[in-house]
DNA sequence: ATGTCACCTGGTAGGTGA
């Protein structure tokens, strides 16, 4: 099975562009399941009937304007869960379902703007109930896959410029702490199973020519639960949705399980 | 480098968020 994550930064525009990536990627290349952040569409203007013609199912949670995530699935999705239970949010961030028995947790992380503004704050206190209820959710899903757009950096090796960036958003001591607390639940950074080119990003802002200078962030994350570490057959970061025309500024990255 | 893009309100631009 191939999971795929991909912020699309609004799925109006994209819709197209992500027609076209899944169709791409046909027989052993099929991406199973693709999370899609920033779809940016409430739920009654979400392409539904789109991407159901396209042979996909489809689960959504979205709002005006900012925000919204989907799963898109080549097999069905059930027990389908939004956003963080128990924590209360008028953002809409995550969507839960479990296809062919793998929980799989699609979230945009809140971005938190600086570190001295309310919304880091916020980025903070939502990190914190990611985390309480993975917790629970590994105790009943044991195959767990969670992706999106983190908006942290892992460490350096995911900075273009780690010196001038350092203690940035995306590049804090703060927001790194709280990934490794998800590691620490029992989840790995699939990427990081294999060797990787150097300067490997997701994301390039729009302005500065980033993506042609490589000028980047990998800010975008596969985390599989130890069940399925084994599992993992390939873990790659897809640049060319990034050279489309009209891109997203980030691009997707796919993760392989064998077996699954 | 106030550098781009998307979407909103409310208007023939400006603000917000990323």
């Amino acid at each position: 099975m191939k999971l795929a994550t991909w912020n699309v930064n609004s799925l109006t525009v994209r819709l197209p562009q992500v027609l076209d990536w899944l169709n791409a990627h046909s027989g052993d290349e099929a991406i199973d399941v693709l999370a899609l952040q920033e779809t940016k569409t409430t739920d009654d203007k979400f392409p539904r009937a789109e991407i159901e013609a396209a042979g996909y199912q489809v689960a959504f949670f979205g709002q005006k304007t900012y925000n919204g995530v989907a799963l898109i699935s080549r097999h069905p999705i059930t027990d389908v869960v939004h956003n963080i239970p128990g924590f209360a949010d008028d953002m809409a961030r995550v969507i839960t379902g479990t296809v062919n028995g793998v929980r799989v947790v699609g979230a945009y992380f809140p971005n938190g703007q600086a570190p001295d503004s309310d919304k880091f704050v916020y980025k903070m206190a939502w990190l914190t109930a990611l985390h309480g209820w993975l917790k629970d959710e590994l105790t009943r899903h044991d195959k767990l896959v969670l992706m999106g757009d983190f908006n942290i950096t892992v460490d350096d090796r995911d900075v273009w410029d780690p010196v001038a960036l350092a203690g940035t958003i995306h590049c804090t001591n703060e927001e790194r702490t709280h990934f490794q607390a998800l590691i620490e639940l029992g989840l790995v950074d699939a990427f990081r199973l294999f060797d990787q080119l150097e300067k490997s990003y997701s994301w390039w802002d729009y302005r500065e020519f980033a993506f042609r200078r490589n000028r980047g962030l990998r800010i975008d994350h596969i985390l599989v639960s130890n069940v399925l570490k084994s599992q993992v057959a390939a873990c790659t970061i897809d640049k060319a949705p990034r050279k489309n025309e009209r891109p997203s500024d980030h691009t997707p990255v796919i993760v392989h399980l064998a077996n699954s």
